[in-house]
DNA sequence: TTCCAAATCTTCCAAATCGTTCATCTCTGC
DNA sequence: GCAGAGATGAACGATTTGGAAGATTTGGAA
C-alpha cells in the first residue's frame, strides 16, 4: 500500500468524517448525483478520490481532516498492513517536518478508541527513535530531531483537549525529567497518560531537581511522583538524591514511578514504594490500577 | 452531530448561542459579508472556526458561551468589573499552577481583539519574569517558574489554534534559540508573532546549532531566520557564527532577526540584514510590514 | 471453505436550517 | 417628541441534515 497516496477508493464514511458530515449526507449527494461513485458487487458505494476531489472543489467544501483523504493516514480498514507502515508514514512524516499529518494521524487513532500510551509507545516514539538514529549519519538530522519535538509537544497538546475532563477529587501525579536531564518529551508523554489514567497531573518538565520535586509532592499531597530518565548523569548524586526521594516519598506513602531509558540505573534498591516501567503502557497499567484503588479509597473514607 | 471538542465547523445556530444573538442576526451578518463561511452541498451554512473567531474580534462581541466554540471556561467577561491588573492576576494563577485560568484569560482577551505579541509582551512575559524572580528567595520558585514554562506552552498552543490559517504561498520563517540557550518560551512565542504577521514559522526550539539553522534555511527557501537569546553564553564562538550567518543569509537576501536578553551582546555590526528587537511587538510590527511587502513582491512576480 | 464482527445498506423521522417576511427595537437628526 | 434608517429577533412553510432501526454486505479468521 502506497502511504503517501493513500487508497483511491473511500467509503461513505471516510469522506463524510474528512469533511465534517454525517454519512446520510453523503449518501444522499451521492445519491443525488452530486458525487459519482462506483459500487461493490453488494452495492456498497465506493468514492474514487479523485472525484471526491472533484466534489470538495466543486462546493468549496472544507476539509476537517485531511488526512483521511490519504495524504497521510492509512484507511482504516486496511488493518494487515496498517501497523507495518504506521512506524514508517509517521517517520516520513517527521522527516518533512509535517506536523499536521502527525497530529491528524494521532487524534484519529486516538478517536477510533486508541489509547494515549499505545500511541505513544508505538508510532510516536517509534518515529521518534528513528529521527533520533538519523544524526549519526546526517548532520540535518539534529534539526529534523528538534523540529519533531516540537512537532511532538504540539500533537500532545491536541491530544489533551481531547481527554476528557480529569475529576477536582482525582489523585494527584507531579513528575518530571531529573537534573541534567533535558528532554521534555517523555515526561509530557508521561503526564499525559496520567492523565488518561485518572490521575491529575503536573509536570514540572526537563532539568527538574528531584530533591524539590519530593518536596513538592508532600506539600501538595501528591499519591504519585514519576520520573523520566532519558539523559546519563553522574552515577553517585542522582542515585543518592533518588534513594532519598523514595525514602521520603514512602513516609508519605507516595508511590514514585521511574522510566525512561537510563531509569535502571540509578533506582533504588529494596524500596518497596517504587516501581520501574519499560513502556507507557506500563506506566497507564500501573497508573489505572492504583487510580481505581485511591477512588474506592475516597469512597470508604467519606462513608 | 460532531461531539468531540475539537471541533472546527460552526452551525449558525451554535455560533448564535455562543454569541448570545439570534440565528436571524448570524444568518444577516454572513450574507452580508461580514463572516466568510463555506456551504454544504443542501446550501446549509457551516462557519470555520477561525473565521468566528476573526469576526468575534473584528466587531468585538462578547462571547457567551464560550464552551459551544470549544474554547473551554472562560474569565468572567464582565469587562467593568476587572479588580486585580492583569498582571497580578496571572502571577497568581502562575503561582497556583492554575494552567486554565491562564488559558481562559489568554484566549479570552485575544478575542477582545489584543494582538498575540501584546499578550506575549504584557501580561504573560510579565508574569514569568515575575516567577522568574522568585527563586532568589524561595526554592519552590524554580519548581513554580519550571511549572510556568509547561503552562505558557500549552497556552500558546490553544492561541495558536485560533489563528486564521496561514496562506501556503505565504513567506518562510526558520528559528530558534542558539546552541547553549535552553530556553524554550520566547522561541516558541516568536513562531506564534509571526504565524499572526503573516509568516510560516518553524520553530527548532531550544539549544539549536546557528550553522545547521542557516543551512537549513537556505536549503528551504526561508525569507526570514529568527533567533532568541535568553542565556548568556561564551562570547567568541556565538558572536563568530552569528556573523557567519547573517553573511550567509545575507547572499539568499534572508532577512536575521535577534531578540531576547542577551541579543544585544552577540549581534554582528554592520550587517544590512540584521534586526534587532526588543520585544514580541516589535518582531511583529516588522515582520508584518515584511510580510506585506512579500506579498507584493509575489503579486509583481506573477505578473 | 464457513463463520463472525464490523461496516454499510435502505428507509424513515425528528430536529435543524433555509429563505423570506414582518413586527420590534435603537439610534440619529430635526 | 417624532420620523426615518438600520439592526434585531420571531415566525412561516419548504428543504436539508443527522441519526436510528433492521436487513445485507464485507473482510478477515478459524
Amino acid at each position: 500500500m502506497n502511504t503517501f497516496n493513500g487508497k483511491s477508493l473511500l467509503t461513505p464514511k471516510e469522506l463524510a468524517e474528512a469533511l465534517g458530515a454525517s454519512e446520510s449526507s453523503v449518501r444522499r449527494w451521492v445519491d443525488r448525483g452530486d458525487i459519482r461513485i462506483a459500487r461493490t458487487a453488494g452495492g456498497h458505494r465506493r468514492i474514487p478520490l479523485t472525484e471526491a476531489i472533484r466534489f470538495i472543489r466543486l462546493i468549496n467544501a472544507p476539509v476537517v481532516r485531511p488526512e483521511l483523504l490519504g495524504l497521510g493516514t492509512l484507511p482504516s480498514n486496511d488493518r494487515s498492513t496498517r501497523t507495518l507502515s504506521e512506524d514508517e508514514m509517521l517517520f516520513e512524516s517527521m522527516l518533512a517536518c509535517d506536523g499536521d499529518t502527525i497530529r491528524g494521524f494521532l487524534v484519529s487513532r486516538y478517536l477510533e478508541g486508541q489509547s494515549l500510551s499505545a500511541l505513544f509507545d508505538g508510532p510516536l516514539l517509534g518515529a521518534i527513535r528513528r529521527v533520533g538514529d538519523l544524526w549519526q549519519h546526517d548532520e540535518r538530522g539534529l534539526l529534523i530531531e528538534h523540529r519533531a519535538t516540537e512537532i511532538s509537544i504540539e500533537a500532545i497538546g491536541s491530544l489533551r483537549r481531547l481527554l476528557p475532563p480529569v475529576d477536582e477529587n482525582a489523585p494527584l501525579a507531579l513528575g518530571g525529567a531529573p537534573q541534567g536531564d533535558p528532554y521534555q518529551l517523555p515526561s509530557m508523554m508521561a503526564g499525559a497518560v496520567l492523565s488518561e489514567s485518572g490521575f491529575r497531573d503536573v509536570n514540572f518538565g526537563a532539568n527538574t531537581p528531584v530533591e524539590l520535586l519530593g518536596k513538592e509532592a508532600i506539600h501538595r499531597g501528591a499519591r504519585l511522583v514519576w520520573l523520566s530518565i532519558s539523559a546519563p548523569s553522574e552515577p553517585k548524586p542522582l542515585k543518592a538524591s533518588l534513594k532519598k526521594l523514595a525514602v521520603d516519598l514512602a513516609k508519605e506513602k507516595i508511590q514514585l514511578i521511574l522510566g525512561g531509558r537510563y531509569h535502571g540505573e540509578y533506582a533504588p534498591q529494596h524500596a518497596t514504594n517504587v516501581t520501574l516501567v519499560q513502556s507507557m503502557t506500563e506506566l497507564a497499567t500501573f497508573a489505572t490500577r492504583m487510580a481505581r484503588g485511591q477512588k474506592k479509597q475516597k469512597v470508604k473514607d467519606s462513608v
